[in-house]
DNA sequence: TCTGGGGTCCTAGGACCC
DNA sequence: TCTGGGGTCCTAGGACCC
């Protein structure tokens, strides 16, 4: 097959490794007797009541039509909690999510990541991209079932893994045979792979875009290659764009170690929605804390402070406010995030959370911010700030005006 | 059937600066 | 004083991903 300009060059090969059904493959290499049952992570779930969603469900749970984000208690009616070890079957093991048992476990994986390739790029707890740099097609898949081989020795867990020329196909190729799936796609045989691939199976396409792409027409992969694009750049601007590329095979991002954080947040759901203003407040409280302590532990400086207000059904505000500093303070972001809770006061809410953004690592970064000027300086931008704010202490900001 | 919690990126409008 | 254009920052919301 010819090869179509801009597709990508057939000396990249990237892997992609993706760990099956993760926190429940946690749960069971800890309770090794779940083995073969159906398992049920849930987040913001506790044993024995029904509220929450579904993080993760075993394959065996699936079966029943549990899936990943539903509602726990619409699992649980078609999946009923197992109550006893030793109950029928037709019911469920459920746990709640336990991220430090689950980090552990994703550290033993990392390491054989980290001896297999010179770059690693993680995106998440039990998925990674491998730029495998200069392998030849034809150890592909050796290559990829020695690490498949590898990271179940150490961390215990089985994971998919995809080998392809771009981060895009290699992602679908680890996709494309879950579970404990090892599927190449070598340069050649990108298209032809990609086309029968359903448009909502494209990275970037949920279910909104589906939904859209399809009453254009596009129902595969397939039938988005072969379209010229400009419908979908007028249709999604900048994502039609990349969708289109992906679509085609075609992706140039280079695999790279994982940047520093955009942001840092805390939100939690009320088991009851509320409009109690107390209730609020001592929510927000304990959330400004929790996400101050999380940017401390990574040493982040903030900017930006901001609040998230879920209104029942499931309507989402927001509101922030900048600084006009980096500072690391707990006692500004709880007094900013009260102030922005303030506007709804009267508001019935079903979660509320609180955000860090605008984030700085390190001196050098503080000290550029060269846009920083006194609390007198007589910009209008900081005459509206609050009593909470201008009564914040802003650390190290003081050695800044030296830099003006 | 009334949905976790952690993120990223994009867009659009308004304010402001030059 | 009026008009306009370009650029940047900020805020809010939306879609998406795991």
């Amino acid at each position: 097959m010819e090869r179509l300009p801009g597709v990508d060059p057939p000396d990249r090969v990237v892997c992609h490794v993706d760990v099956d059904c993760f926190y429940a493959a946690c749960e069971r290499l800890r309770e090794p007797a779940l083995q073969g049952e159906p398992v049920v992570v849930g987040m913001g779930y506790e044993a024995g009541e029904s509220h929450g969603a579904v993080a993760t469900a075993s394959y065996e749970a699936r079966e029943y039509g549990v899936e990943s984000a539903m509602p726990i208690s619409e699992a649980l009616e078609l999946l009923p909690r197992r109550a006893t070890a030793d109950d029928p079957a037709d019911t469920g093991v459920y746990r709640p999510v336990d991220m430090a048992y689950y980090e552990s476990v994703s550290a033993d994986g990392r390491a054989v990541l980290a001896d297999a390739a010179e770059t690693v790029r993680h995106v998440s707890i039990d998925e990674a991209y491998l730029d495998c740099g200069d392998l030849a097609w034809s150890e592909a898949a050796a290559f990829g079932r020695q690490l498949k081989a590898d990271v179940e020795d150490a961390a215990g867990v089985v994971a998919s893994v995809g080998i392809a020329p771009s981060m895009a196909t290699a992602k679908l190729a680890s996709d494309a045979d879950k579970p404990d799936g090892l599927v190449v796609v070598p340069p050649g045989e990108v298209r032809e792979f990609l086309a029968p691939l359903d448009v909502a199976d494209l990275h970037g396409v949920g279910p909104v875009t589906a939904r859209e792409l399809r009453g254009m027409g596009f129902e595969t992969a397939g039938d988005v290659a072969a379209s010229d694009g400009t419908e979908l750049s007028e249709a999604f601007g900048e994502r039609g764009r990349d969708i289109h590329a992906q679509a085609r095979g075609r992706d140039d991002r280079e695999v790279e170690p994982q940047g520093r954080p955009k942001s840092v947040s805390s939100e939690s759901a009320f088991v009851q929605e509320t409009d109690a203003t107390a209730e609020k407040r001592e929510k927000v409280r304990a959330l400004a804390g929790e996400v101050a302590e999380r940017a401390a532990a990574k040493g982040a400086l903030y900017r930006t402070i901001g609040i998230k207000v879920v209104e029942p059904p499931f309507e989402v505000n927001t509101r922030a406010r900048s600084l006009s500093g980096p500072i690391e303070d707990p006692e500004l972001v709880e007094g900013v995030a009260l102030e922005l809770l303030g506007e709804f006061a009267e508001t019935t809410v079903r979660k509320l959370g609180v955000r860090l953004s605008n984030l700085s690592f390190d001196d050098r970064d503080q000290a550029s911010l060269d846009s920083w000027e006194g609390p007198d300086d007589g910009d209008p931008r900081s005459s509206d700030r609050s009593p909470a704010v201008e009564g914040g202490r802003r650390l190290g900001q003081v050695e800044l005006t030296e830099f003006e």
